[in-house]
DNA sequence: ATGAAAGCGCTAACAA
DNA sequence: TTGTTAGCGCTTTCAT
């Protein structure tokens, strides 16, 4: 690997001048160091840069499972919002775990120049420790407690079951089973409390056995469901907040034969990649999973930039909301019989 | 953030005493070393040690299209097969692209010890050209040519088309669709081979209009599908030969009404998220994803690990190829009509 | 506009 | 076993 040493002895130049030139700056000698850039295939040591400047041309990622196809496409949208050359993504999936998130960031620490970050719960305090610390951060799906120094990327969570809870409310459903995720995360706490307050206020009752908490994983939705099967007043409709408890709940649904909607309607958080291929295709709030990892990594990009430049110390935090849609597919109907 | 200086003060030794220290020789204040280092906080700067040593405990990651959940799983692989601490993974997306892998291999350069490459294709130089220059790299799913030097994790691709094939004769079908993947690619070329060459055992011809080759992407399913359904004589079975492919072939047939597998029976290479859950389930040639990720990983770490200790130079290059599963579920059946 | 030179934090000779 | 020190490749003063 050709050093900036050598590109400056081929062009003639001091080290500094090749320095200058790659930065921009003009140069007299622009044209030969371009020259012996090219010739040598000189690309300059990123460590080095790195060591000198303190600043890595990289962000750390940490996802709680990359192995969730919601995650894969915010991936994808994160990717798509990396401007065009040398910025890089340093990825880590923290499998739900607080100890292991911890470990990963420490380790990330001296790699990268900001975080994409989804905590693991509402009370966890590195992501703010970080923005303390002027790190920039990002938060992604979820927020924590206190965090409203920090940029966030949401999706209107209460909303979005608002609309499912409105949904089987119109079609006539009044015993209602509810799988929430758990309560310390955002869009656990957030689409529970968005779905139930609209059937508060429609007066419908949601009883404890009926009004079940699961931990986002597929494994969740199928026994809480089976639980939900298992009661002697079954529910008419069932609403599943994220798309692998959805996944659960359908494979238990078929595994005890239930039809649906006809016996029990199914209305899900997040779409599933073959949802609208299912028999019936799933009824279910959606959102633009790429575009919210987008979004979220330009809103990390500016504030790299700004902290780069050490311009304006104080760029507000900002909190973006995307909008969700409710997808009414086949999965949901008017419940059998009424009580 | 404390140096080494600090933490060599703090315990009144020199900075090679807490290198050494750190890197678990024996040292005779090992206590005091210890001690200032918690107290510290102290972390080595990672970039500093790179400058230094010319190591990144870091690996690149290129796959063709984060998005896709066979890559999300395979990455999840990835992650579990990476040891305890310190080791991270840049992930990059091609998108497919050479040009852009090209870019991002360079960016990754001088970030790295080692990569792991799912070529655009198997013309693809640059796998090699690392490999010659003594960079470790283990390719993903995809060969390229003349890569007898590098270590690959593939699928029996031929055997798992064959067994695809076996199964649609022995429910009799004889005028069969191959959509497979472009031929440019190990497990497009692969999989054509092997289902083929089992059809053609069995005096099956498989005409031009039948034998179709599309992008690996969902779209293209669908399209070629379609193609095949607007032929004067359809086919009575269908191999896509991947997901994404396959899911692109579910709406053809879906918006075609096309019943399955009454009409024509469907079989994918690789199984879907929900593939068990559709009506019919998918009939697949399924492999374990996660596994051939954490197995990339674990040659790539134990080839970077003799890079480091410059250890029997040549390790041998090694070719895992894992095996695949016939999953016989719904979508075949023995064809309505015989000709 | 340019060059000389310091120094970022660390590791590995080398000397003791 | 330990300390001293050179130097990895780069950016950025500071002179000129």
């Amino acid at each position: 690997m050709p050093t900036i040493q050598d590109v400056a002895a081929r062009a003639g130049v001091s080290v500094a001048t090749v320095s200058r030139f790659l930065s921009g700056q003009t140069v007299r000698s622009a044209d030969a160091v371009r020259e012996a850039v090219d010739a040598l295939g000189y690309r300059p040591d990123v460590a080095a840069q790195a060591m000198r400047t303190g600043r890595h041309s990289a962000v750390g990622v940490i996802v709680p499972d990359i192995g969730n196809p919601f995650f894969a496409a915010i991936v994808k949208g994160l990717a798509q919002g990396i401007p065009d050359g040398g910025l890089h993504m340093l990825l880590a999936s923290s499998e739900e775990s607080a100890q292991l998130e911890a470990r990963l960031l420490a380790d990330l620490d001296s790699r990268v120049d900001g975080y994409v970050l989804a905590p693991v719960n509402e009370q966890d305090r590195l992501p703010l420790e970080l923005v303390r610390r002027g790190v920039p951060v990002v938060l992604l799906d979820r927020e924590v407690d206190g965090g409203e120094d920090c940029d966030v990327v949401l999706v209107d969570n209460a909303g979005g079951a608002a609309s499912a809870a409105r949904h089987l409310l119109d079609l006539g459903h009044r015993r209602i089973g509810v799988i929430s995720g758990p309560a310390n995360t955002t869009p656990g706490r957030e689409r529970r409390e968005g779905f139930l307050s609209v059937l508060a206020e429609h007066d419908v009752v949601v009883e404890p056995g009926l009004d079940l908490v699961g931990d986002f994983l597929e494994e969740s939705g199928r026994r809480l469901t089976e639980q939900l099967l298992a009661l002697p007043e079954r529910p008419t409709a069932i609403f599943t907040a994220n798309n692998q408890m959805t996944v659960g709940a359908l494979r238990a649904l078929q595994a005890a034969s239930v039809p649906v909607p006809d016996e029990i309607s199914l209305i899900g958080f997040d779409d599933l990649t073959l949802g609208g291929l299912l028999q019936p295709p799933l009824t279910c709030v959606v959102r633009d999973e790429v575009r919210q990892g987008r979004t979220v990594m330009e809103l990390l990009v500016e504030r790299l930039g700004h902290a780069r430049l050490a311009e304006t110390p104080q760029v507000p935090p900002r909190r973006v909301v995307l909008e969700t849609t409710l997808l009414v597919r086949g999965s949901t109907a008017t419940p059998r019989q009424e009580a």
